[in-house]
RNA sequence: GGGCACGUGGCGGAAUGGCAGACGCGCUGGACUUAGGAUCCAGUGGAGAAAUCCUUGCAGGUUCAAGUCCUGUCGUGCCCA
């Protein structure tokens, strides 16, 4: 009753508006009272300091909300409360990313429309969300489905999409500062080259084919080879696909990895996504063998040039360019079968899951450069056309895989490093000495590496290369249910297919309307089957790929900024107000404000991906002027994981899935919230207890009893059971407890209260939600032996409590201050209370004495005493004597205030 | 196989190198009560009647002092191969 009772009133005020510069702030708004802008129009000079702090929008499922859900959510909530209260302008906002392919799935199965389902999905969301009391800002909510929405992030990939990258200033710039070569002179061959070097381009790329279903699937609907759906073989095919160069800021977004506070473990996977390595590229001519390409070279991608002596074959994946060519005829039906074979496993099956290697011989032979060595090349699964050159020189002496490789197929392994003494050299993987190469014999490794790479270099055969990991990013989706591209297909005089951008005009794209989701029968996506969209009357053809959910994802954050505005995607006021370098302004506040947002909280689960491409977009904006940050968060956690009762990860079909609305319906949002919190550090991984929740709500009954006289109480209790509906009017009953009033604190009373304020507080700006939690029970505990409660030590408490459990204190808050016939300030936004660290002197202290390292005692001084004063004290301590007697003290440590030690000999 | 993180009561978890186990759950006893699965009070790492001894996965080391720092080892989790 007491909930719904002050999320009404939240709403009605607007409470949690977070005002933009521009804005006006309506009369009596209680942001506008605490910092005298009321009725006024806020300036951004005039707005106090911002404080940015995002959740990771969720998925709007058809299960609703569990209660990993609002572990972050609660976490966040608490921060923005005591962010309001400590004076800043706080930017919480939640959204929905509500693209994705659950919607579409039900969509094929039964003809409803994906934004059906999406919209009642996201309104049972909406529900369970507000029943916890999170204070959002609502006005800025947004969903990614929303036209208004996807209508910027069409115009974003429009950005991307007339932008290359120029590696001289290492930066994104528009593709109309791209230089043509000499050669470029006619209208269709500068179209090809400015295609080529846009950041968004169109290759041909490997995907899922599934014949049995007619359609392309995505990663996780293909199990063990097989379409999840019905169990067809599936088998990768390369088709054309849209394709975002992030590869180009490989560099950038590994070094700014060094401006940002994210966990150190979370910008370790992101480098290791990144995955930049240092080698050479070595070219190895073919040997005439009767083939054709006599002339030609491989080229192969190595960390380890220094090993070259000791390449005994080559190794180049199935899919490589010259596989045909190479292939002689006796060896053609095996490598053909085994290319059949491949095209069936995924790079994970290739490489991680790859118990036994596999491969063919070519029949062909190549040249080692260093020492004219004739080498046989071979296919196989383990290299990935993807990866360096698609090609590798294989040692097996000092690779794990080529030495696997080797003794399956029996090719030789020559020691080329010495391994230190008592290890073995074959299968010896660390930098080492060189030996048997000649002119790199007796060096080190990493001496080895840059003399053998300078005489590639000199010799043309090769050069120093850096490579990544990292793919471009994928950007198609062969669904209806994303957004389309403001792309069309034209061909030119010759026949030749060419895109063509939409004009920002044309934004929004909207998707047709269909009546079936399927995929055509001939594999195309399901936009194709729109043939009236699909064709314009001037013969274009539209673009029928569309974009996959990280779209969305990747700016969302910043359409909070300015959420409905109509002529941009953020305007540059409200946009470097909230993203900008924190001001100058307000100084007295000892936190500032951050660059970009301040604080981000969400799972591990996108720790790569959508944190890289958020990242990307963001430095493409950035370079493109459009936002005033290289770095999209400045601070990021990740939550832990709950856990079922049972210790297992949640999931439907172990039952162990507990879900909020139950909880709250027992015990209310405020123990939930206070629950999830005090269960553990907010990046753990622990489990769910429902037992603990009991604890946390026999808390806030205790806090409850500190206020309200017990017998009003139960009479409350009667009159509801009586109603035969809820009715706040009821809570009339209620009645003050007797022992508030408005006495002096005693010191010890004052004492408990700033060691709270004091723990709470520090607690809170460090994230340690559970033991600041821990803090106000001790205070609790203790207020509850009080005879006499002074009205200003408990109203103090009560605003520490305020962002845990807001409801009961918003009830408490207003009852305490109409008992004693004020006017309730805004709790929101009243003054977070600081503590005096005189209060917390002791007079005298407890310092606890041990022998040889050993507790023994504890002696009570003054606390000023001094150190011959404590010596001596400790000396006499009872409990000590037996140890000491007898024994000659060697040396006494006194740490001051701490504890003695007596060392005896 | 490599990298990173973490191992503390029956359980979740506290501890700037300085009294290990805060706080909560559970458990034990008591009070109040028609009742107690409400509330309040007391106790609760292990052994022992007690003094006292033992105790932070295991084995070493540094230090006056180690849950905390270092080395090795075992186990768990995550990421990468």
């Amino acid at each position: 009753m007491i909930e719904p009772k002050w999320q009404r009133a939240w709403d009605a005020e607007q409470t949690f508006r977070a005002f933009n510069p521009g804005d006006s702030v309506p009369e009596g708004h209680p942001f506008g009272t605490r910092h005298s802008i009321a009725g006024k129009t806020a300036s951004a000079a005039a707005l106090p300091p911002k404080f940015y702090i995002l959740d990771m929008f969720p998925y709007p499922s058809g299960a609703g909300l569990h209660v990993g859900h609002p572990e972050g959510y609660t976490a966040t909530d608490i921060l923005a409360r005591y962010r309001r209260a400590k004076g800043f302008n706080v930017l919480h906002p939640m959204g929905w990313d509500s693209f994705g392919l659950p919607a579409e799935q039900y969509a094929v199965k039964t003809g409803q429309h994906p934004r059906v389902t999406t919209e009642a999905n996201i309104a049972n969301f909406t529900r369970q969300i507000k029943s916890l009391g999170f204070s959002y800002d609502w006005t800025r909510e947004l969903a990614t489905t929303d036209p208004g929405y996807f209508r910027w992030t069409q115009w974003i990939f429009l950005q991307v999409y007339h932008s290359w990258f120029n590696p001289e200033t290492n930066k994104a710039e528009s593709i109309s500062t791209l230089k043509f070569p000499a050669d470029c002179t006619t209208e269709e061959q500068r179209r090809a080259y400015r295609a080529s070097k846009r950041l968004a381009y169109v290759a041909e790329q490997p995907v899922w084919w599934c014949e049995g279903l007619g359609t392309v699937l995505a990663n996780e609907e293909v199990v063990d080879g097989k379409s999840e759906v019905g169990g067809f073989p599936v088998v990768r095919k390369p088709m054309r696909q849209w394709v975002l160069r992030i590869t180009a800021f490989a560099e950038r977004l590994l070094a700014d990895l060094n401006t940002i506070e994210w966990s150190d473990s979370l910008k370790e996977m992101q480098r290791n996504w990144i995955g930049r390595s240092e080698g050479a590229e070595v070219d190895f001519a073919i040997a005439d063998c009767g083939l054709p390409i006599a002339d030609s070279k491989i080229r192969v991608f190595t960390t380890r040039p220094d090993t070259l002596f000791g390449a005994t074959y080559l190794v180049i994946s199935p899919e490589h360019k010259l596989v045909e060519q190479l292939t002689t005829t006796e060896q053609r039906a095996s490598v053909e079968a085994y290319k059949t074979e491949v095209a069936k496993k995924s790079d994970l099956e290739r490489t991680e899951l790859a118990k036994e290697k596999t491969g063919v011989f070519t029949g062909a032979y190549a040249i080692n450069p260093v020492n004219g060595e004739r080498i046989p090349i071979w296919i196989a699964d383990y290299v990935l056309a993807s990866y360096g050159t698609g090609a590798i020189m294989a040692v097996p002496g000092h690779d794990s895989r080529d030495l696997e490789f080797s003794q399956k197929f029996d090719l030789p392994v020559r020691v080329v490093v010495q391994a230190p003494a008592g290890k073995d050299s074959i299968g010896f993987l660390d930098d080492g000495v060189a030996v048997n190469s000649d002119f790199l014999n007796n060096l080190p490794t990493a001496e080895a590496k840059a003399k053998i790479t300078a005489w590639l270099a000199a010799k043309g055969l090769g050069k120093k290369t850096i490579n990544y990991k990292l793919r471009d990013w994928l950007f198609s989706r062969q669904r209806y249910w994303g957004e389309p591209f403001p792309i069309v297909w034209r061909r030119d005089a010759s026949g030749q297919p060419y895109h063509e951008a939409l004009p920002e005009s044309a934004l929004p794209l909207l998707p047709p309307a269909l009546s079936d989701y399927k995929p055509t029968a001939s594999g195309e996506p399901p936009l194709a089957r729109a043939k009236d969209w699909v064709n314009l009357p001037d013969g274009a053809v539209r673009e029928v790929n569309t974009m996959p959910q990280w779209a969305g994802s990747c700016w969302y954050y910043l359409r909070y900024l300015d959420a409905k505005n109509g002529n941009a995607f953020v305007s540059k006021e409200a946009e470097s107000y909230w993203m900008g370098s924190f001001s100058t302004l307000n100084s007295q506040l000892s936190t500032q404000s951050t660059p970009g947002v301040d604080l981000y909280v969400g799972g591990t689960e996108h720790a790569v991906l959508h944190l890289l491409y958020a990242r990307f977009w963001h430095k493409v904006l950035f370079d493109l002027g459009h936002v005033s940050t290289a770095e999209p968060f400045f601070k990021l956690v990740n939550q832990g994981l709950i856990l079922g009762e049972d210790g297992q990860k949640m999931s439907k079909s172990r039952g162990n899935v507990v879900n909020p609305d139950d909880v709250l319906v027992e015990f209310g949002a405020d123990a939930f919230r206070l629950y999830e919190m005090f269960m553990g550090p907010l990046q753990d991984t622990k489990p769910w207890n429902t037992r603990g929740v009991e604890g946390v709500y026999r808390f806030l009954g205790r806090v409850w009893r500190l206020f309200i006289e017990e017998k009003s109480e139960t009479a409350f209790e009667q009159a509801q059971t009586v109603a035969t509906q809820p009715d706040a009017d009821l809570l009339d009953h209620l009645v003050m407890n007797g022992t508030i009033g408005e006495v002096a604190a005693t010191p010890a009373q004052l004492k408990a209260l700033h060691a709270c304020i004091k723990k709470v507080t520090e607690d809170l700006d460090h994230l340690r939600f559970n033991t600041a939690i821990s803090a106000m029970m001790v205070f609790v505990n203790e207020a509850n032996g009080w005879q006499s409660r002074p009205f200003s030590v408990m109203r103090t408490f009560l605003q520490l409590l305020a962002p845990f459990a807001p409801h009961i204190v918003e009830e408490l808050w207003s009852r305490l201050h109409s008992t004693f016939g004020q006017r309730a300030p805004s709790l929101t936004y009243a003054a977070w209370p600081s503590y005096d660290p005189a209060l917390l002197v002791e007079s005298e202290i407890d310092i606890p004495v041990s022998v040889n390292g050993k507790h023994r005692d504890v002696i009570r001084v003054s606390a000023d005493a001094d150190n011959a004063t404590v010596e001596a004290a400790a000396r006499c301590a009872e409990k000590a004597q037996p140890f000491l007697e007898g024994k000659t003290v060697r040396k006494v440590i006194i740490v001051p205030k701490k504890m003695v030690n007596i060392v005896v000999g």
